[in-house]
DNA sequence: TCATTACTTAGCGAAATAGCTAATCTTGGC
DNA sequence: GCCAAGATTAGCTATTTCGCTAAGTAATGA
């Protein structure tokens, strides 16, 4: 799926999280996502967000999939649905990590 | 300079702030330039800035124009240069007020 | 005053991003 | 097996972003 050559060093890795991370947060639909997602408890299906969103679900699973490419959701397989929940973990984690340095 | 109505709500200002703040944060360089301002202690100059990077003087300008835009930085003119210095508590508001909800 | 230093503005082209529609895949129920 | 529901993939276009070069502005110093 993807083009690059695996990230050598910690440091590397540590460099392609930052940066997928806050490019996947450039974009207010998908902020708005992790916001949903936070404020809905645990999970929510895709088309519950879909549905939430002026446009349409197309575009909705293309946002989704970069902010699980960034690792900032995960999703679990459920009958023919497929639950989001966000990693809280990693969100606080990786941008605290950068802004203290 | 801007086309759009100035926002008429707080709610509608902090929205502008969020936007600008993460759109600034999305690029590398304008990341790397803040950590660059982080660690020079006070106060760098545009050229001193635009000598780390490898993109030219120009493109540097712009990359600190939208920094400046979103509050990032403040720049203060001294002689002929522009001595530049990030504010970090604009930072850290607008995005610890994000992330923590 | 005239050149030089420091930096910005203007304008262009290439690449990335985000939106859409149409088509496809997968699962569950009858 | 077959259809409908839930969701993704493919492929297109419009817009935005980012890089560059060339030209312009402003302050300093000889």
């Amino acid at each position: 799926m993807s083009d690059e050559l695996p990230p050598a060093s910690p440091a590397e890795r540590d460099f392609a999280d930052t940066e997928a991370v806050f490019s996947a947060l450039a974009h207010p639909t998908r902020r708005h996502i992790l916001l949903v997602l936070k404020f809905c408890g645990g999970e929510v299906s895709a088309g519950d967000i879909a549905n939430r969103f002026t446009c349409t679900w197309p575009t909705t699973t293309r946002h989704l999939r970069v902010l699980e490419d960034a690792g900032l959701v995960r999703v679990e397989k459920r009958g023919r649905e497929r639950m989001y929940r966000v990693d809280k973990e990693r969100l606080l984690t990786i941008t605290s990590t950068w802004l203290t340095s």
